[in-house]
RNA sequence: GCCGAGGUGGUGGAAUUGGCAGACACGUGAGACUCAAAAUCUCAAGUUGCUCAGGCGACGUGCGGGUUCAACUCCCGCUCUCGGCACCA
């Protein structure tokens, strides 16, 4: 027999699939469809061992599910636009366009060795005009829908550079390219209304059940739907009040002062009565040089009161002091909060370090001690209401709904459901992505571009020296136009879309690749649609799977798409990573793909991949563990000529039924491990399993029946992980049909019965002897088999049996005392 | 800081979801084959203490506690690592 020659088959059979075109898929509507769906890479410019673990994962579904019968879909495209394109224009003089065509190719070409079997004819690129159109045209139907629009937000500027900053290019506060001190502009922005699908995408959960619990968890808190009131707090001396938000009005007659966020619009508007206002303004320029997440990961709090202009606690009526602080949020609630420092913890720190009073207003009634609860830190927790006038006494649970009430009737407040979702901020000051199609008429106003002028087209005439306000203003072509409508002097809008825009219905687009006419044809998509099987990371749980969510929810309501969810079922895969940390080019320990598989071949690094961790944990990469797969696949092959030689000694019948049962529990486990857990690791392991069974008997296997078919069903169930070699030994065994196009082989329960089960007995807990019992013997005679077992009568020697336990098939339990 | 996940031998991981902890593999050691090496095939092994060399026992799933006949699994409290936090994709 000749060895495997990994780089003559893998070649030999990838000409083959694309030169039969096994892979493309068509509609037949007499077959269930499978459509497996990768999310689309981003093509920085070279694959990474991220991709291949995403893709090979992706493939295992899509040829198990084909050898399944079903019509498979399974395609890929690339995520084309966003900011690295950018990035190398101005550092290395070259436009992103050709920038990205050259990612694409040289990505396409990494990709195509590793043998996926996608339909290469429905590949896209969302950079190309013939995409991004449908992207403006659906801007448009959600204009007209009343699902668009503008208001100001903040975006990280660079005064030295003149240019809007990206949250990654901002470091420590400093702009990444000039390390000057960063600041905010507030400007004016596309918006897309998407808390209107708010409730629908926190409903839609019900129907996700194909989607890990910890990825619905994490999207609910995102959604973050509370439900509240919103209080009004009058300012002194003005007819003015100050809004909050709050899920705790029992606690409000333990307000004693107000915070608000660094953003709010009280302070300008309240400029005239803030006496310390040049101190506040310091501050607030400090705090908007800060991300987000530095202002609440502050250990320590800080913040700046607002002398000169108080607030009345409703409740009390007493006079408190309202503060400016970076740890309330602009944009969840109103950007201002009640501080209640006995039982919120951020307000009880804040209040410690300025010398606010703490009023407790809620007493812990389960502590059994005396506890200074408050004065030690907040208590978070129910109780009993003190404190309250007319509330002392009550439930704090109950205290919840009556003080509500009472805040409506004395109209200083109003219950709210409240989200933690903002609407999607669509405007990016940048070159590299969808143009927003609009037009600023000085007649007319803000007006779209019609549908029959689209695709607006990147203009190509453009230096790029990061330094520009946005690229798109330095083409004068572009921004001047003719207005649709009057025909008179207009500006174009020269903000692009987030690029997420183009990842929230290309999974449609790949129904229909190359419709000219429309975004797609909704017949196709509808046989396709939804997703049987989505891929990709964990990363992208909230925003990524949020808007694509939101997005198919809103074609459905165009009457374009007939479901409701996009994506049935989501497995999330685990990074990749280098003796335990993330693969980067900058912590220079990069496993190229292409190297690894020119050496040891696709099938070996594909196989090590799925074997090597189950696919939602991290991996990590282990030149050991791929060459132990190499062997592994090396054994399959010389399988081939041991179940195919005569021995000397038969197998006898015994030996051949336990093959067999070995066999069908195999196909059984493989089968569950893929279909129902994901568990390719397991799967693997059960192959291997059994082929050390079959090198068990090697000297008893014969050239017949049992052996060749065991061996058979190894080629067949590893055909899904390490395809091209199963087609090789496929051909080797006979069979004119390409192995990918074969059917899953079933399995037999009655072969995997077995009428003994060896039960572990226990005594006061610990593991003392087993016995083996034939499966339908009774709890009685089980008793009596295990306390007559020479290992078990020692420990009950002069003990009395207090307890006697058997749970069927799996263990025997006694206690003695 | 907030939200989510994870921590099991020297290593990656397994454990039918409360029932024999460590399947399968890597690495290691020993043997067979070989002039030799590689490759291959076979066997051994959590740690540890006794041992008449057949075994017998103790300990063991990040840390501390709890529930249970029984806990990697459930509950409470910690800790470390990773992902996300809305302009990286």
């Amino acid at each position: 027999m000749i060895d495997y020659n990994h780089a003559a088959i893998e070649k030999k059979w990838q000409e083959k699939w694309e030169r039969d075109k096994i892979f493309k898929s068509e509609i037949q509507p007499d077959k269930e469809k499978y459509y497996c769906l990768d999310m689309l890479p981003y093509p920085s410019g070279n694959l990474h061992m991220g991709h291949v673990r995403n893709y090979v994962i992706g493939d295992v579904f899509a040829r198990f599910h084909k050898m399944k019968g079903k019509n498979v879909l399974h395609v890929m495209g690339w995520d084309a636009f966003g900011l690295p394109a950018e990035n190398a224009a101005v550092k290395n003089k070259i436009h992103p366009a050709q920038w990205t065509r050259q990612n694409i190719t040289r990505m396409r070409g990494q990709l195509k060795p590793l043998g996926i079997s996608y339909d290469w004819n429905r590949e896209i690129a969302t950079c190309d005009p013939s995409y991004y159109k449908w992207n403006q045209w659906f801007f448009i139907k959600m204009w007209k829908k009343g699902l668009v629009f503008r208001k100001n937000a903040n975006v990280n500027w660079c005064s030295s550079c003149n240019t809007v900053l990206a949250n990654e290019q901002v470091l420590n506060g400093l702009c990444w390219r000039c390390k000057n001190h960063t600041g905010r502009r507030n400007l004016k922005q596309w918006f897309i209304k998407i808390t209107d699908y708010v409730e629908e995408l926190l409903e839609g959960h019900k129907q996700l059940v194909g989607w890990a619990e910890q990825v619905l968890l994490m999207q609910k808190n995102w959604i973050g739907k509370s439900f509240g009131l919103e209080i009004y707090f009058a300012l002194t001396g003005t007819c003015e009040r100050l809004k909050i938000f709050t899920t705790r009005p029992d606690t409000l007659f333990g307000v004693t002062f107000m915070v608000v966020a660094p953003e709010h619009a009280v302070i300008s508007e309240m400029r005239s009565k803030i006496t310390n206002y040049d101190e506040v303004l310091e501050y607030v320029n400090a705090s908007q040089r800060k991300s987000d997440i530095e202002r609440s990961s502050n250990k320590e709090k800080t913040g700046v009161r607002l002398e000169g202009l108080s607030a009345i606690n409703p409740a009390t009526k007493k006079e408190i002091p309202i503060f400016v602080a970076d740890y309330v949020l602009t944009d969840y609630g109103s950007g201002a909060v009640m501080a209640v420092p006995a039982h919120d913890q951020r307000d009880w720190e804040f209040a410690k370090k300025y010398n606010m009073p703490i009023v407790e207003v809620i007493k812990n009634n389960k502590c059994k001690y005396e506890k200074k609860f408050v004065y030690e830190r907040a208590y978070e927790g129910e109780g009993v209401i003190v404190n309250s006038g007319e509330f002392n006494g009550l439930e704090s649970i109950k205290a919840v709904n009556l003080i509500s009430e009472w805040i409506e009737k004395q109209k200083f407040g109003r219950r709210i459901t409240n989200f933690k979702l903002r609407d999607w901020l669509i405007s990016r000051q940048r070159y590299w992505g969808t143009p927003i199609p609009v037009i600023y008429c000085e007649v007319c106003g803000v007006i779209p571009v019609p549908e029959e002028n689209l695709p607006v087209v990147l203009p190509e005439n453009i230096e790029f020296t990061g330094l520009e306000e946005s690229p798109l203003k330095l083409s004068g072509d572009f921004v001047g136009v003719k207005c649709h409508k009057c025909g008179g002097d207009a500006k174009r809008e020269t903000d692009t879309m987030d690029t997420f825009v183009d990842s929230s219905w290309y999974y449609a687009r790949y129904c229909d690749a190359h419709n000219d006419n429309a975004a797609f044809d909704s017949l196709k998509v509808n046989y396709w649609m939804p997703v049987d099987q989505y891929i990709g990371g964990i990363e992208h749980a909230c925003m990524h799977l949020i808007y694509s969510r939101f997005w198919y929810k809103f074609m459905r309501d165009l009457g374009m798409v007939k479901h409701d969810e996009p994506f049935t079922n989501l497995l999330t895969q685990g990074m990749v990573t280098l003796s335990g940390s993330a693969m980067s080019k900058s912590k220079g320990n990069i496993v190229s793909p292409d190297e690894i598989i020119n050496k040891y071949g696709a099938d070996t690094v594909r196989l090590f991949i799925l074997f090597a961790a189950p696919p939602q944990r991290q991996l990590d990469w282990s030149l050991e563990g791929l060459e132990g797969c190499w062997r592994f696949i090396n054994r399959i092959w010389r399988l081939y000529d041991i179940v195919h030689t005569k021995a000397e000694v038969p197998a006898s019948e015994k030996d051949k039924a336990n093959i067999l049962r070995i066999m069908h529990r195999t196909i059984k486990r493989v089968t569950g491990d893929i279909e129902k857990e994901f568990q390719f690791n397991t799967a693997i392991s059960a192959v291997m399993e059994l082929v050390n069974a079959l090198y068990a008997y090697k000297y008893h296997l014969n050239d017949d029946g049992v052996s060749v078919e065991a061996y058979k069903n190894v080629v067949l169930l590893m055909a899904p992980f390490i395809p091209h070699f199963c087609e090789e030994v496929w051909e080797m065994l006979g069979y004119k049909k390409y192995i990918s196009e074969c059917l899953w082989p079933d399995f037999k329960e009655s072969f995997i019965e077995q009428s003994y089960v060896e039960l572990p007995v226990q005594i006061n807990g610990r593991l003392r002897g087993k016995i083996v019992v034939r499966v339908e013997v009774s709890e009685d005679e089980i008793k009596k088999i295990a306390e007559t077992d020479k290992k078990i009568v020692p420990y009950l020697k002069d003990k009395k049996i207090s307890k006697f336990m058997y749970v069927k098939n799996k263990i025997v339990t006694i206690v003695v005392d």
